[in-house]
DNA sequence: CGAGCGTGAGATAGCGCTTTCCCGCAGGAT
DNA sequence: ATCCTGCGGGAAAGCGCTATCTCACGCTCG
């Protein structure tokens, strides 16, 4: 048999007929060996395909078992953008929970387009995910809306589960943020230290999460009798170069009276704080300025930057744990949003008004 | 018919014979009409097809066409930690890529651990997916280097295409990073600035980015005739926590004549600025700071961080491009270095030392 | 001492696809 | 007219698995 020197040829994977040939056992006592079935099977035979498989280097192709089974062990995650820390961090928080129950997570992005992620989820159906968490924010009328909704029923009605993160209208699982409450309390925890005149840099106003956490922080304002002018806020992309971008218009209008500047995330208001610092301001120091998020970053910059915390990558793990967890109507399935409740952290973005 | 106003149950997703039965036609001519064969199929059919699969709400699954086909459509990523800018942006950039191609990512984490690493090889191999990007740095005298060579050859003899981002000693495919090079530049650059005497907070002893950075920068102080003496390297983890910690201590200890610090990696130089501030001292002014790799948000820190940019989205893109191009042998294969090249970024930190 | 039963290995029928292979049916060449 | 060819639909054989079913074997029980 001359097959020379060639190299190794490229071969097929070993497939479990091959262990079960190599262990001298037919296939379905390999299969039960292999994956501890409710069968028990005599235990010298067990270790034979033990033996074999790892001789042969065999890995079970999921692919098959997934079919085999009708099952799949995967997670799907959409997410807008993996660059943005909020999302990476979140994405972490995933992918963590997932490696403990041994489930691969997939992971798309809608690049903050609504049409995009009702393709995206049509095509990460076709993995037959056993969950999809959906992690950008909403659009308040999203014309996609419903399309997505009878998208995600579909999946839903073939044994899936979807798990909105941060509120929708969308009658599936949600992990609900407290954007709104947070909002609340970062404006009175603001109002306490001696500020009473804000501009917000807001997120384009139908996202869903820009809206409530300015809906929140509005209410904490008029709870101790403040108020956000409706004129007091600028509109624009809910990243950072939107936060710079508004900051500068914001800066070129002529700030008014305003004290603190309070953008919807942080890194919008890091990009703000590079925008005050090249208009020849101090931020802190000259104009207040406060984020929403506490992403990590957020306690090496300087000033270090006031934030409402989300632990996000807990958030992430438990998008999973309320995807995973069976029972009760996907109405009532919103996570006691204790788990995931926010905090207001004061820094020295917001050293209080100016004596 | 009396089903009563139960709930719609759970059910199974349409299948391809569904569809077929729907359109009146055969398994195959459905088949074909969906996923576009070799094969012709009358106009008319095809569209009748069509059809009863959009009426259905058919998704092909990908698992069946995976087994049925032999080949997946899943291109699996490792990182060190997800929410780090430096491997987020690199994933931002594989999933970017992989969208366009149609290619479906799964993503793990090694938290730097390369037990775990191999373990989640071992796993993924699973999947079958067409390829298979490391990203996280090789440690030199990894324990598990051998075994990880041979878990990766067998997945490359099976078909597979494995590549690692930045060097490793193993023979794969391989995008280089500059690490050397760019530590060279930015010492050649700082020294051109005025500064003569350094310190390095360097990652991991073992890490072989942190090595050919340190390498590289040594290398560009002697050829001006300057060194990096080795009782000038404070080691730590390479993380933002491991900067400031090394910063920290490096000034405990005293930084005796030292004029600037350079951090192997932006977090860790975004920790020791903090460390320096919490020291009392300004970044900058008092301390000049250099960082590597560029990562968005240094823009965003005061003083604005000196780096070396890495086009780490565009890496992520060209690891996958190298993967997925055919031909060449492994060794050759490296990505042409000038498509991912670095370039120093001189900012506010290193202002130049007090005259 | 034979019927009944639990045990556990092996054969096999799928799972949802793709892809041969087979065949009937035009249409062109002879 | 006859033969051959090309075309395109359908039957069916897999792909690598799991799970059901079958069945031989060694027991216990009456």
């Amino acid at each position: 048999m001359i097959e020379g020197d060639a190299p190794t040829r490229r071969t097929a994977p070993a497939t479990l007929h091959d262990v079960a040939r190599e262990a001298g056992v037919s296939l379905a006592t390999a299969s039960r060996s292999l994956n501890g079935s409710a069968r028990k099977v005599n235990e010298e035979y067990r270790e034979r395909v033990l033996a074999a498989a790892a001789k042969l280097g065999y890995t079970p192709n999921l692919s098959a078992q997934a079919v085999a089974r009708g099952t799949s062990t995967t997670v799907a995650l959409l997410v807008a953008d993996i660059a943005d820390p909020y999302f990476s961090s979140l994405a972490a928080g995933v992918v963590g929970a997932a490696g403990d129950d041994r489930l691969i997570v997939t992971m798309a992005e809608t690049k903050r387009d609504s049409a995009r992620e009702l393709e995206l989820v049509r095509a990460m159906r076709g993995q037959r995910p056993r969950v999809m968490i959906l992690a950008g924010s909403r659009d308040i009328g999203d014309p996609n809306a419903a399309a997505l909704e009878a998208e995600l029923t579909a999946y839903e009605q073939t044994g899936g589960r979807a798990v909105f993160v941060s509120e929708s209208d969308l009658p599936f699982r949600t992990l609900p943020l407290a954007n709104r409450a947070g909002g609340r309390d970062l404006a009175v925890a603001l109002h306490e230290l001696g500020y009473r005149r804000f501009t917000a840099l807001a997120g384009p106003e139908t996202l869903r999460t820009a809206h409530d956490r300015i809906a929140g922080f509005a209410e904490g304002l008029a709870s101790v009798g403040a108020q956000l002018p409706a004129d007091r806020l600028v509109r624009s992309s809910f990243t950072r170069d939107g936060g710079y971008d508004a900051m500068r218009r914001l800066l070129e209008a002529g700030i008014g009276d305003t004290q603190l500047v309070f953008a919807l995330n942080d890194v919008m208001a890091m990009g703000a704080m590079s925008a005050i610092r090249d208009a020849g301001l101090e931020p802190g120091r000259d104009l207040a300025v406060a984020g929403f998020d506490d992403i990590p970053t957020v306690r090496d910059v300087t000033p270090r930057l006031t934030s409402v915390r989300m632990p996000l990558e807990r958030i992430g793990e438990q998008a999973l744990r309320l995807a995973l967890e069976d029972g009760a109507d996907a109405a009532s399935a919103r996570a006691s949003s204790t788990d995931v409740s926010t905090e207001v952290v004061l820094r020295e973005s917001t050293p209080g008004p100016a004596a």
